[in-house]
RNA sequence: GUGCCUGUAGCUCAAUGGCAGAGUACCUGACUGUGGAUCAGGCUGUUGUGGGUUCGACCCCCAUCAGGCACCCCA
């Protein structure tokens, strides 16, 4: 194209649509986040890269993140994901603060990755989490919040489902099957890899990894198994919880479910879009007890989840969820007739900003299509002028741009009327 | 980081190695105080970028950049 400079690779432009958009999404988070007590709150877009160092998955802090040295010499990192900020404002006001915290935010994140659908190396995330609690009732909250959000957006339980599963569950199903503790990371990756991966290449990496095939069965009749969480005391009350909660429909248990991230421990869960269209992780999220131990804190664990904007936006845009959303703040032009009337058409301008009224004025004297075919383009509502033969007789004309209708009414009228024509749709 | 596919007007896309086009959008007018609809006219290009092959390249080859899909990973 022309000499444009292109914006990074995967960073995304926000015009004022997708401006809107994010904004909805945002509000819509506050509202679920809030309405559970939740409190926002926010840490650094910069930390040390120490922070990430231990806690995070290999992948993620090795080959993911953006790292730089600053002019000080430190390591600084670009935040890739949230939790270990949180573990690290908890920890450091651990004897001051009410537990349970229960605390949300909605932030940019970046990681290096090869942007596709779906994906963009910055993008925006929201992470909610509670700490100082362990137990399934807590974990059902969490799933309950996600449970609403989908809700909230408008996603039924037969397009979006949450997946449940529990990580000291899998690992004493793990024991049975006699797999050694060394093993128990790579076998986790192998159920990780399940969905993706032909059944043929799955097994044969399953042998590679030194299963028996014995092991092998007994594995793949777990994975198959629906019903087994019921042996499984925390499943059995997180399931009881959501129930009473009224939101278990949108959840179930699936023990593919293992998530990549090294600090889950309990619960871990993941919601999908199920009608097809895009095989991403919506959101993810699970039960952490160590986290606060590992940056320096006394022990106290946390429950949370992180939701990305990208493949919600996504599945909502092609879903059609997303509602319409007003392109211009001000639903109302007054229009300038001609220089000798600028003044007549500001002050009217500014009667109806102290009414409360959000009002733009075309900034010029220009022809009046043209002024009106801008109102039509921006969306607007209603369009004043003030002409030559309104200026003599102390009157406004109103149009009605979605009816077509305009009316010529005393000045003293025009704040009544044009509120009717703002309430009217 | 790996493999495959695609880059042509602001946008969506045509053009078999032989004059770069259509729809839409935009601008002007029909309509000298009124947007959307209709009609008429007009504008729009370093064919992503840089090389190469050829009498001649949007087309073939190489490189590079960007996007899409599948891996990897994950929000």
């Amino acid at each position: 194209m022309k000499n444009i400079i292109p914006p990074v690779k995967g960073t995304r432009d926000f015009y004022p649509e997708q401006m809107a958009m994010r904004t909805w999404l945002y509000n819509t988070v506050r509202a679920v986040s809030e309405s559970f007590g939740y409190q926002e709150w926010d840490a650094p877009f910069l930390e040390t890269l120490q922070l990430y160092a231990a806690k995070s998955g290999e992948e993620l802090v090795k080959k993911q993140s953006y790292v730089f040295t600053d002019r000080g010499g430190d390591e600084i990192t670009l935040r890739p994901e949230l939790t270990p900020s949180l573990a690290r404002l908890i920890a450091a006001r651990q004897s001051e603060l009410a537990f349970p915290a229960r605390w949300w935010s909605f932030g940019p994140f970046w990681r290096y990755e090869r942007p596709g659908r779906g994906r963009s190396r910055e993008f925006f995330q929201w992470n909610i989490d509670m700490l100082g609690v362990n137990s399934p009732e807590a974990d059902a909250e969490l799933v309950a919040i996600a449970a609403s959000f989908l809700k909230a957006v408008g996603l039924t339980p037969a397009q979006a489902r949450i997946c449940v599963n529990n990580r000291r569950f899998m690992d004493l199903e793990f024991d049975a099957l006699g797999i050694p503790p060394e093993k128990k990371s790579e076998v986790s990756g192998l159920v990780d890899r399940r969905e993706k991966m032909e059944p043929g290449p799955w097994e044969t990496n399953a042998l590679e990894i030194g299963l028996t095939p014995q092991q092998l069965d007994g594995l793949k009749s777990l994975l198959a198994d629906g019903e087994r969480w019921r042996k499984s005391d925390e499943l059995v009350r997180l399931f009881a919880a959501l129930e009473s909660l009224g939101l278990k429909e949108y959840t179930q248990f699936d023990p593919n479910i293992v998530r990549g991230l090294l600090y889950y421990t309990g619960t871990v869960f993941e919601a999908f879009d199920i009608t097809g269209g895009v095989r991403r992780a919506i959101l993810g999220g699970g039960r952490y007890d160590n986290l606060l131990r590992d940056v320096g804190g006394e022990p106290l664990s946390g429950v949370g989840f992180a939701m990305g904007d990208v493949v919600i936006t996504l599945i909502l845009q092609e879903l059609g969820l997303i509602p319409p959303l007003p392109v211009t703040p001000a639903a109302v032009l007054v229009t300038i007739f001609s220089p000798e009337l600028l003044p007549a058409s500001f002050s009217l301008a500014a009667d109806l900003r102290r009414a409360g009224i959000n009002v733009t004025c075309y900034p010029e004297s220009a022809k009046l299509p043209r002024q009106f075919k801008f109102a039509d383009r921006m969306g607007m509502r209603a369009v004043l002028v003030v002409g030559p033969d309104e200026a003599a007789t102390g009157k406004v004309t109103l149009k009605n741009l979605a009816k077509g209708t305009q009316e010529t009414i005393l000045r003293s009228e025009v704040i009544v009327s044009v509120k009717r024509i703002l309430e009217s749709a």
